[in-house]
DNA sequence: TGTTTCGACGTTTTT
DNA sequence: CGTCGAAACA
C-alpha cells in the first residue's frame, strides 16, 4: 500500500519532501494532522529513518496521543514508534531536563510548579521584599515575569524603564531564587532551561543535534520566542525542520506566542520550501464563506482562499436568547431536534464559549433538562483542594525541598503547627539560605555538618519544637520507603500515617465527595504500578503537572461537548454552537482597546467557526448575568461581518441591533428563530398587557413543565418572568 | 492555635 | 457569585 494514495498533491509534497526546512501553511480542515502522521510514517517506512532520530512537537498531549496512534496504524503495528520523541514542548523539555539534570546542575528530582504554586511563590517573594500586594497584584507581576521568560530574558537583563519594571525585576530575581531553593521549575522554566542548556553546553547540544535528524512542529503559529529558539537549536545540525501552521489560528498571544514566527522562519531559513494547503475537507461552503468573511477583516495576514467541494450546506443560524439560561435551553432544544430528525447525534455537537465562567449557566441548563454532557476544562480535577493536598504530600516525598508543598501540608491536618511557627521556620530557613526541609533537618540534628556549623540556635520554644519534629519524623519515614513502594501504595501510607484520611472523612456528605476524589487520584496513580519503582513517582507527578484541559477529552459516549474556544483548537464537530457573541465577551473587553488584541479575538472567532463541519449556530443574549448583576448585552461586532445570505436572509447584527434599541417598543421582531413547533400563546415581539405592570413586549416564551413561561419587558417596570396560566396576560 | 465571619475584590484565554 | 484575606472570636 502506498502511503500517498489518500493525499492530494500539495499534501503529498509535504510528506515526501524530507530534506531541508519546510513551512506548511495549512488552513483549517486542510488535513495537517494527516500530513504529519503520513510524514512520520514515510520517514520511518520509506526512508528507513529510526524513530529515535525524529522529534515531533504537538500542541496538546491529546494531539500527541492521536498522532502516535494514527502513525502506528499507518505503519501497521503498535510499538513501531518506540524511541520517537513526541509530545508538547513542555513535556519534551521536562524529559530532556530530567535526563541531563546532573550535567547542568539541576536536581533530577525537581518538581514542576503549577499556576497556583507559582502564584504562591510570587506572593512569598513579595512578602520577602516588603512589596505591597495591593499595589502590585501577584497575578500581574507573575504575568510580567512569564512574559520575560518567554522572551528568554533573565532577571539580571530585565529592562527597566519604569518603577513598575524595577519591582518586577526584583520580584523576578527573588522568585527564581525561591524556585531554586525548592528545586522547582515553573512551566516557563521548562522551556527556558532547556534552551539555555542547549545553548551553553556544547556536548549536550551536539548530542541532541545529531540525534534529531528530523524535527516536526505542529501549530507553529503559536510558538513563543523560547519555543522558536528551541526548534532552531534542536534542528541546528541536520536542518530538516518541518513546521506546520496557520497565522489565522494564532490564539495564544497572551502566552507569548507570536504568529510572526512564521515570517521569521522564512527569513531564518531562506531556502525553506513553502507548501500551501488550501483545500478544506471539513466544512460546507457556507461555513467557509462565513469564516473567510470574518478573517478577511484582519490586516496582519497573508490572504488565503479556502475552498471545499462539500457543497453549500445548511445556513447559519443566529439566535438572540433572552439571557444565558435561555441560551442554554435553545441549544438543548436544538440538539434534541437534530437528534429527533436524525440530522445529528448529540455526541456530534459542541458548544463553545469565550470564558470558562460562561459554562456555569450552560451546564445548569443541561442539568435541569436532564441532558448529559461532557465538560472540558474549567473546575479541573487537579485543582481540587483535597487532590492538591495529596499531591503536595507526594511531591514533598519526591523532593522534600519543595517549600510550597511543605507549607501547604505541614499543618494539614492540624498538627499544632500554627502560622507563627511556620513563619518563624520559614524565616529561619530563608536566613540560612536553605529550604524549610533543610531547616527541619537541622532542628532534628540530621543536618550536614557544614550547615550545622554556620547555623546559630534555633528560634523555637520547646512547645513548638515537638510538633515540628513529629512532622519531620513522619516525612522522613516516607522518604525512606519511597523507593520500595508504588505511587499508589505510597498514597495509601501517607493517607493513613498523616491522619489525612481520618481528618478528611468527617462524616459529612461533602467529605465523602472529597474522599472520592482522593480515591480517584489513587486510581490514576495505579497506572504506574508496573513501572520501575524508582521512576514511577517522578513520572506520575510529571504527568499530573502537565495534563492539559483537552487531554481528558475521551470520545465514546454520545453526549455534547462543552469547551472554550481555546480548547476547541484542532478539533472538529459536525454541529457547533458558539455562545455569547456579545461585545465585551467576544471580543472580550480586555482586548478591545488594543488592535492586536482585537485581531486575536477575531481569530478566536474564526477558529470557532471553522470547527464546524455541517451546521453552525451563533448565539447572543439580550441581557447577560455577570457575577450577580444582569446587564444588557450588545451583539458582537463580528456578527456584522457575516454576509446576510449565509444566515437566512437577515443581516444579523443590524437586526440584533434594532432589537436592542427598540426593545419594548412595537417594532421588535425576533431574530432568526427556528420553528419550535410550539403551541405557545405568546411569541417574542408580541405586545401584551398585564393588570399590574401595564403594557409590555414579550421577549421569550417557552414551555416549562407543561406551563408557558413568558418573559415580558414592561416599560418602566423592567423585565418580568410570568407563568401564562397564573398571570393575567392579554395580547394587545 | 483554630475557627468563623465579613468585606473587598475580581475574571480571558493555558502549559 | 465565589474566592481570598484580614479581623474578630473561642
Amino acid at each position: 500500500m502506498s502511503l500517498l494514495a489518500r493525499l492530494n498533491p500539495p499534501q503529498q509534497n509535504a510528506v515526501t519532501t524530507t530534506a531541508g526546512p519546510i513551512l506548511v501553511l495549512a488552513g483549517p480542515g486542510s488535513g495537517k494532522t494527516r500530513v504529519l502522521t503520513h510524514r512520520i510514517a514515510y520517514l520511518i517506512r520509506d526512508m528507513g529513518v529510526e524513530p529515535w532520530h525524529i522529534v515531533a512537537v504537538t500542541f496538546t498531549n491529546k494531539a500527541a496521543d492521536v498522532m502516535r496512534e494514527r502513525t502506528e496504524a499507518l505503519l501497521g503495528m503498535t510499538g513501531s514508534l518506540s524511541g520517537l520523541m513526541l509530545g508538547t514542548f513542555h513535556r519534551i523539555c521536562a524529559r530532556l531536563l530530567r535526563m541531563e539534570a546532573e550535567r547542568i546542575g539541576l536536581n533530577p528530582r525537581y518538581v514542576i510548579f503549577d499556576s497556583d504554586d507559582q502564584l504562591d511563590v510570587i506572593k512569598q517573594a513579595l512578602r520577602d521584599l516588603n512589596i505591597d500586594e495591593k499595589r502590585n497584584p501577584p497575578r500581574a507581576v507573575h504575568a510580567a515575569i512569564s512574559r520575560a521568560k518567554n522572551e528568554l530574558i533573565t532577571p539580571d537583563r530585565y529592562p527597566i524603564a519604569t518603577y513598575g519594571d524595577e519591582i518586577t525585576a526584583r520580584v523576578y530575581e527573588r522568585y527564581q531564587r525561591l524556585l531554586g531553593v525548592s528545586s522547582a521549575l515553573d512551566f516557563d522554566d521548562l522551556l527556558v532551561r532547556t534552551v539555555f542548556m542547549l545553548r551553553d553546553h556544547d556536548e549536550i547540544r551536539d548530542r541532541y543535534q545529531r540525534r534529531f535528524e528530523y524535527v516536526l512542529v505542529d501549530e507553529f503559529q503559536d510558538t513563543n520566542t523560547a519555543q522558536y529558539e528551541l526548534v532552531r537549536l534542536m534542528a541546528g545540525h541536520h536542518r530538516n525542520v518541518f513546521v506546520v501552521g496557520d497565522e489565522d489560528q494564532s490564539i495564544y498571544r497572551f502566552r507569548g506566542a507570536d504568529f510572526r514566527n512564521v515570517e521569521r522562519f522564512r527569513q531564518d531559513y531562506p531556502d525553506a520550501r513553502v507548501i500551501l494547503l488550501e483545500q478544506n475537507y471539513r466544512s460546507t461552503q457556507t461555513i467557509l464563506d462565513a469564516a473567510n468573511a470574518v478573517i478577511a477583516r484582519n490586516r496582519h495576514r497573508t490572504a488565503k482562499q479556502l475552498f471545499t467541494d462539500r457543497g453549500t450546506g445548511a445556513r447559519i443560524t443566529l439566535y438572540q436568547a433572552y439571557d444565558e439560561h435561555d441560551e442554554g435551553n435553545f441549544i438543548i432544544d436544538e440538539i434534541n431536534r437534530l437528534k429527533a430528525s436524525g440530522q445529528a447525534k448529540p455526541g456530534e455537537c459542541a458548544l463553545m464559549y469565550r470564558t470558562n465562567a460562561q459554562s456555569r449557566a450552560l451546564e445548569e441548563a443541561f442539568v435541569r433538562r436532564g441532558m448529559p454532557y461532557r465538560l472540558v476544562g474549567a473546575t479541573r480535577f487537579y485543582s481540587r483542594k483535597e487532590v492538591k493536598d495529596v499531591l503536595a504530600y507526594l511531591r514533598l516525598v519526591q523532593n522534600p525541598d519543595d517549600d510550597v508543598s511543605l507549607r501547604r501540608i505541614i499543618n494539614t491536618p492540624p498538627r499544632r503547627i500554627g502560622n507563627t511557627s511556620i513563619d518563624r521556620l520559614g524565616g529561619w530557613a530563608a536566613g540560612l539560605g536553605v529550604s524549610v526541609y533543610q531547616a527541619l533537618r537541622l532542628l532534628g540534628g540530621d543536618a550536614p555538618p557544614e550547615l550545622a556549623k554556620t547555623a546559630g540556635a534555633h528560634p523555637f520554644t520547646k512547645a513548638t519544637v515537638a510538633p515540628l519534629l513529629a512532622f519531620y519524623e513522619l516525612l522522613q519515614n516516607w522518604i525512606e520507603v519511597r523507593n520500595t513502594l508504588t505511587p499508589a501504595q505510597l498514597i495509601d501510607r501517607i493517607l493513613e500515617e498523616s491522619g489525612y484520611r481520618e481528618w478528611l472523612r468527617d462524616g459529612t456528605e461533602e467529605a465523602e465527595d472529597r474522599w472520592q476524589n482522593v480515591q480517584e487520584l489513587r486510581t490514576v496513580a495505579g497506572a504506574y504500578d508496573e513501572m520501575e519503582i524508582g521512576l514511577a513517582l517522578d513520572a506520575f507527578l510529571e504527568e499530573v503537572a502537565l495534563v492539559s484541559d483537552t487531554d481528558d477529552l475521551q470520545a465514546g459516549s454520545d453526549v455534547p461537548t462543552l469547551l472554550t474556544l481555546h480548547a476547541a483548537k484542532g478539533l472538529e464537530y459536525p454541529v457547533v454552537f458558539i455562545a455569547g457573541l456579545e461585545e465585551g465577551l467576544l471580543p472580550h473587553s480586555r482586548s478591545t482597546e488594543d488592535p492586536d488584541g482585537m485581531e486575536e479575538e477575531r481569530r478566536l472567532f474564526y477558529v470557532g467557526v471553522t470547527r464546524a463541519a455541517d451546521r453552525l449556530y451563533l448565539l447572543h443574549t439580550f441581557r447577560r448575568g455577570n457575577w450577580g448583576r444582569s446587564d444588557f448585552a450588545e451583539p458582537s461586532r463580528f456578527l456584522a461581518d457575516l454576509p446576510r445570505e449565509l444566515t437566512g436572509g437577515s443581516t444579523p447584527a443590524r437586526q440584533a441591533h434594532r432589537a436592542m434599541t427598540t426593545w419594548g417598543s412595537e417594532e421588535r421582531r425576533p431574530t432568526a428563530r427556528p420553528a419550535y413547533g410550539s403551541s405557545l400563546r405568546f411569541s417574542p415581539g408580541q405586545q401584551v398587557v398585564h393588570p399590574v405592570f401595564g403594557k409590555g413586549t414579550v421577549i421569550t416564551s417557552k414551555l416549562v413543565g407543561g406551563d408557558e413561561e413568558v418573559s415580558v419587558a414592561f416599560s418602566g417596570k423592567g423585565v418580568k418572568r410570568l407563568l401564562a396560566s397564573i398571570a393575567n396576560l392579554k395580547a394587545v
